[in-house]
DNA sequence: ATAAAATCTATAGTCACTATAGGGTCAAGG
DNA sequence: CCTTGACCCTATAGTGACTATAGATTTTAT
């Protein structure tokens, strides 16, 4: 792999699929690349950088408009990086959030789930009851 | 209220929009209720009653295709309920892998959020990094 | 009688992809 | 030179569970 690569290669590199990145320059979340003489998608190493901090942030489940402006704000050279962290804290609030809902969720589910043996006639599961008189 | 209502009247009593239940009649997890004569829809407890049991479902998480059995096995008397318990089961497990992801990624994000004062100049700003250089 | 609220249908948008159809390009082997 | 197969291209539709919008009709309240 020289300097410039194909979308089959940046993707093995960096751990992306074909689609998602034609998906991503679509949406403008990655630049239009130079074509070879057959049309060809052409990257070169900025791109794989670029693409690889997406790659992390969507790990990390920021939404792309917030991995937008991280990008945006992370190469504009900002005095301070307020703005990132405030990026972060919305993002780190939101899975809080989440994970609080999810918690209680797993275990209703699991208090429900253990009432009942799966040997009862259907009249008598203690599932069914669960969810049909509970608030 | 008598015992035929508005889709309104449904939407308030049960805690579930109105767009919603029209969505659930035309997916077929809610039947067809007869009409008015200027075609507005009707219903009875009985749709009450199994509309209620698909919200609560959903409050558990429970993805429609599996509601949508929930719904039949619960009406079909069976000898035992182990397809319930069964669905119950997969869910669960769905619900605690979810929890264990989230839990995962809520505590990377809060190191990550940690490490950075929001005060340093962009160049130095710890989350950009941490998201740039990590796996 | 009229205005406001509720209802009707049909269609498009959300998010972040994934899948499909119907092609074009390129390197290797016979 | 030809073909096979791997790779690439575009455009469009589908996923889940709704939400939003537009435009028409019906009912209810004043």
């Amino acid at each position: 792999m020289g300097d410039q690569f194909s979308i089959g290669a940046l993707a093995k590199e960096v751990g992306v699929k074909v689609v998602t990145i034609r998906y991503y320059e679509q949406i403008g979340i990655l630049p239009s690349p130079e074509r070879t003489e057959g049309n060809y998608r052409s990257y070169n190493r900025s791109h794989a950088e670029r693409l690889r901090f997406v790659r992390r942030c969507r790990e990390l489940g920021f939404p792309l408009e917030q991995i937008r402006d991280l990008l945006r704000l992370s190469s504009e050279n900002a005095e301070t990086c307020q703005d990132v962290c405030a990026i972060a804290d919305r993002h780190l609030d939101s899975v809080e959030s989440k994970l609080a809902d999810l918690k209680r969720l797993a275990s209703e589910l699991r208090r429900i789930r253990v009432s009942c043996s799966g040997k009862r006639p259907m009249a008598e599961c203690r599932i069914i009851q669960a969810i049909s008189s509970s608030s």
